[in-house]
RNA sequence: GCUCCGGUAGCUCAGUAGGAUAGAGCAACAGCCUUCUAAGCUGUGGGUCACAGGUUCGAAUCCUGUCCGGAGUACCA
């Protein structure tokens, strides 16, 4: 927020206490509740800046202030100073020049980056689940955020489309399949494959039991470590390596197989708002790393062991050893990554590049980073892991093999339903002509929301009964005050407005805090932006329409006492829903005109 | 074993550059629709911020230890 008078309270004090820190910035915060002010300067946080201590700067402090214009009272506690601003600063410093507030939500154009952001990273061997669903919706709301503050955004997809895990559902269509297709059964392309997946896995511990029952010595193992004792099991290692020798007919059935998941996956992609700038395939990049290392084996950084298996030392870096090459000289995951990170980096040259990939990749990450770092690439201190909690459930964890998971359409299709039954409710009897767009629009906006309002590095409980809310802290909470002011503006004679708006009338408590929470929002973007952080915005946005529901309840917009008081309440809330507008799209939620 | 992350109201979560009486929603209870959409507003109750020490004028926040939970620690991805 940027307001005169703490801008001429800043240059006061670094002129009365010499050279300060020149990265200090003196940032007001809100007045609590019950306190009175506008804003509170917390003098605790800037006195050592200051060589100063706390008191005598809140002091120092109030007593500018005190004979400052733009203020009409100060009230000093402690070392908080709180600032009740004069009208005519409290509006003209926050919504009275709309573009030029939301200009000051982007980073300096020095800062200005060229991103590119890769997130989902879905395999194709199953339908994408809750936990999918939080981090394509993180991936999408970062890329808004980010590239709305300035940054040069591209967002990248990386499809898993090989390995043993996809030979598990072809094998499983193999088996089970009977030569029928998405068409057929009628099912969604993902769900269809996904389907032979589980029947795989069921397949597999079906003959993990047998093995159990008749080999004393596999009584006490896992399914995982049982899986290649199994019959099903050989088999699709034998499928993969018909993959790898390109034998025809496994890479027709691959194909066939994929693109029924891809087709499958675009219908979700397109339902989320979710679209990707370049989309990898794991098949066509996977023998990238390899290349890079057998490149750089000349370089020392990697050895070969007496084993065959090449290695990079990463002691120093308080990370052991780490195989990149295995003694048949195939690559491992990481080899991978190193390869697609740089073609990656060649195709887009970017300055920073982002991974949005769940917690439990934390130290592959970490090893991925430091090996690139040894390699000696000048760029590779500009990657970032943002890692992201998982989703559970009540009963635990999800689990796709047994599946035991909230699947991502049938999900959708149950919150624009709940959606469509409140819409229904309430408007019983005009049913309204664009019924299926609003449940979609509130559905999906209800579980963004929640999603994204909670920090995404926290792992998170998802209660199928409980979460599908749409009151309270929730994405309607936010659009209904967005389709509140729609309404008033719809039924707003638009005789009645003044041709200036004059700010100065908005003097109730309520009116002048929407204005300070709307004046908060640069600061909350860039926040957001800098820290990966999509739940500032959102618990900012319930702030701000908490705020303005308690003026709508309060006082009238249309029936105000006087034309010119009506004209710059409408100015208010024209305000209120653009900053709605700008923060849900941030958060890739739409708004609806009513609802 | 080692590493990382977490433990805040009955539930789900905010709150970390140390700062004013620890917040919100849900759930519970009590009010408010002849007045711009009640998906709303108002109020009540509900807390040893896991535990124990330490640093500090001041700690949910920083340090140490303990307990509990989760993840990681592959020539898996």
């Amino acid at each position: 927020m940027n307001l005169a008078c703490i801008d001429g309270l800043t240059s006061h004090l670094i002129q009365a206490h010499g050279a300060a820190d020149l990265e200090t910035t003196i940032t007001p915060d809100l007045c609590p509740p019950g306190m009175c002010g506008d804003v509170t300067v917390n003098c605790f946080r800037i006195a050592k800046a200051f060589g100063s201590n706390p008191m005598s700067l809140a002091q120092e402090a109030a007593s500018y202030l005190d004979t400052h214009p733009d203020v009409s009272q100060v009230e000093q506690i402690k070392a908080f100073v709180n600032i009740t601003l004069e009208i005519s600063a409290l509006y003209r410093d926050t919504i009275a020049d709309m573009d030029g507030l939301l200009g000051k939500a982007s980073v300096p154009v020095s800062s200005k980056k060229r991103i590119l952001i890769e997130y989902s990273a879905p395999n194709t061997n199953k339908p994408q689940h809750l936990g999918h669903v939080r981090n394509n919706t993180l991936g999408s709301a970062l890329c808004s955020i980010l590239s709305s503050v300035g940054h040069d955004v591209t967002a990248v997809n990386l499809i898993n489309d090989r390995g043993i895990h996809i030979c598990k559902s072809m094998l499983g269509y193999q088996r089970f399949g009977d030569d029928s297709s998405p068409e057929s059964a009628g099912e969604k392309g993902d769900h269809f494959v996904g389907g032979f997946y589980v029947l795989f896995e069921k397949e597999v511990r079906r003959q993990a039991d047998v093995l159990k029952a008749s080999r004393p010595e596999f009584k006490d193992l896992s399914y995982d470590e049982l899986f290649p004792e199994t019959e099903v099991g050989q088999s699709a290692q034998e499928l993969l390596r018909l993959w790898e020798s390109n034998d025809s007919d496994t890479r027709d059935l691959w194909q066939k197989m994929n693109n029924w998941v891809l087709s499958g996956f675009d219908e979700t992609y397109k339902r989320m708002g979710v679209a990707f700038d370049r989309v990898y395939f794991e098949s066509a990049t996977y023998e990238f790393g390899k290349e890079v290392i057998n490149r750089t084996l000349k370089i020392p950084v990697f050895y070969r062991r007496d084993d065959g298996a090449t290695e990079i030392d990463l002691d120093d870096v308080n990370l052991g050893k780490k195989v990149v090459l295995r003694s048949d000289g195939t690559s491992v995951y990481v080899t991978q990554d190193i390869g697609t990170t740089i073609r990656k980096h060649e195709d887009f040259a970017p300055d920073s590049m982002i991974w949005i990939v769940g917690d439990e990749q934390i130290h592959h990450f970490k090893v991925l980073f430091a090996i690139l770092a040894k390699m000696g690439i000048p760029w590779s201190d500009q990657l970032h892991h943002i890692p992201y909690g998982m989703v559970n459930l009540p009963s635990g964890r999800m689990k796709s093999r047994e599946g035991i998971v909230v699947d991502a359409d049938e999900l959708f299709d149950e919150m624009t339903g709940l959606a469509r039954e409140a819409t229904l409710e309430r408007w019983a009897d005009e049913v309204p002509a664009d019924l299926d767009e609003r449940s979609e629009i509130i559905g999906m906006g209800a579980l963004k929301f929640m999603l994204l309002k909670v920090n995404p590095k926290t792992t998170m409980t998802f209660d199928p009964n409980a979460s599908m809310k749409f009151e309270g802290d929730t994405g309607p909470y936010v659009q209904y005050v967005y389709a509140r002011i729609a309404s008033i503006l719809r039924k707003l004679d638009a005789n009645v407005l003044q041709v200036d708006t004059d700010w100065s009338l908005l003097k109730e408590p309520e009116e002048r805090l929407v204005a300070i929470q709307c004046g908060f929002y640069p600061a909350i973007l860039l926040n957001a932006a800098g820290n990966f952080d999509t739940s500032v915005v959102a618990n900012y946005l319930l702030d701000l329409t908490k705020a303005f529901n308690r003026f709508y309840k309060k006082h009238s917009v249309l029936s105000a006492a006087t034309n010119e008081l009506t004209t710059a309440r409408v100015a208010l809330c024209r305000c209120v829903q653009t900053i709605l507008r700008e923060g849900l799209r941030n958060l890739s939620i739409q708004t609806l005109e009513s609802m």
